[in-house]
DNA sequence: CTAGCTTTTTGTCAGATTGACAAAAATGGG
DNA sequence: CCCATTTTTGTCAATCTGACAAAAAGCTAG
């Protein structure tokens, strides 16, 4: 934000939107097929250009959701995840792009007959491996996400947006192994999250499964930010970190 | 990144830098007074406009730093920090900034006859309590920045980036102290970071001060993630984590 | 050269937390 | 009414934390 009295570059803006689910207790993401060049029939993050100058990154990222991804808007959780601008990533010129990550509690299959009929929720194990491609850097925006979502289910009550509005201790416990991709121990896990004041509430009344003890119903408390965190076992640390 | 045969916005693109170090035990930021309008005059984060059309993001972060900052780039860490692109921000156009932070280990005042010679260290609690106004949305850029830096020596081996190549465990707790606004006790950090393996490691000699007994002194180890964590006291969260 | 001051380093201990394993409770089904 | 299944609770050793205290090592003044 210095002096100039050059003309500065011009870049094309774009967001991008991470989308991540449970579904089946394994952590999907919502990808779309690219109708046009370049990466034409490619799977992509969903996500578009500013559609004019005035509108906001979080405008434009929250229109992208209800689009592509036929959303309730209001009730997801949307984040800032990063920025994504090397020259070269796009053919087209240009493109920075600001991705942006959503938590999405459980979804039915995208709807036809909108911007999102061919979008569909895909393993995320098959986008990080590379099984599936991805067009452009997305690969690399989604594990940014993925892994944004395996911190902040630490230090945050996150996981509780992947759970509806209520939610047994169990729900929330194969969140936590679903994103970090690990086993916890029961006893453990239900001490820690009774114990973190706020985290979760009780929601009355019972759910009863086909078999087993009835479980009881929570709904997300009042609290945000875990204090102390939930602790990652270090088995699962990513290599840098061990 | 969907469909469009009309033509999307463009946008200038811009970077940011949050330059903080500790100067006299106190969490200080490098600011630069503005040349041009608009905010001629004000402070301002050091930055500016991408070069060319080819820069990337990183690489004109680094140009700033060492044109702004007179910075040794090469031994700094720089983050990405975060996107400040609300239409309005800048009164010339839609600008969309890119902030990068960058965590200096004690600075020689900054030097004249350099694009730096209107850069100055400011008291970060000057610019957080409103003393010092700020151009644009810098204010709450800085106040990202900071947050950041506090979430970040919590987790990682950030703080011994705040320190020259040698330090003693004293300096260290004085970056804590100093990030976190909080005393913390002698005995408890010292053992905390010597079990953290690979935190800090002896750099041999002893560092004899005017005064006290000498103290050891230590490097930075190879560990950058701190598991388990440095954990805050909990009468410094910020409001909405109570 | 020694007493006193300052700063670093180490001891200690009660209370809280974690990890691991086990047992009890509640429900539906045969 | 016994059994399989799932949820919920008990327990206990090992570890970690928070708080306070004391020892160690150098410098300086007299």
């Amino acid at each position: 934000m210095t002096d100039e009295q050059w003309t500065p570059p011009v870049v094309l803006l774009a967001v991008d939107l991470v989308i991540l689910t449970l579904r089946e207790s394994r952590l999907q993401i919502l990808l779309v097929e690219r109708g046009i060049e370049p990466y034409k029939g490619a799977l992509a993050l969903p996500g578009g250009f500013l559609q004019h100058p005035e509108e906001s990154l979080t405008a434009a990222a929250h229109r992208e959701l209800s689009e592509e991804a036929d959303m309730d808007v209001a009730t997801l959780t949307l984040e800032h995840l990063g920025v994504y601008g090397d020259p070269g990533r796009d053919p087209r010129g240009r493109v920075v792009s600001v991705a942006f990550l959503a938590i999405a509690p459980w979804l039915p299959e995208p709807t036809a007959g909108t911007d999102a009929a061919n979008a569909e929720w895909q393993e995320i194990d098959r986008v990080l491996s590379g099984e599936l491609e991805l067009a452009f850097d997305h690969r690399r925006i989604v594990a940014d996400g993925v892994e944004r979502a395996r911190v902040k289910l630490e230090h945050s009550a996150l996981a509780t947006a992947f759970c509806g509005p209520t939610f047994t201790i169990t729900d929330l416990q194969e969140v936590y192994e679903a994103v970090w991709g690990i086993r916890l121990d029961p006893r453990n896990f239900y001490r820690k999250v009774q114990k973190t004041d706020g985290f979760i509430v009780a929601a009355g009344s019972e759910r009863k499964s086909a078999t087993g003890r009835p479980a009881r119903l929570f709904k997300a408390g009042p609290r945000k930010v875990l204090y102390p965190p939930m602790v990652r076992p270090t088995e699962l640390l990513t290599p840098e970190e061990q």
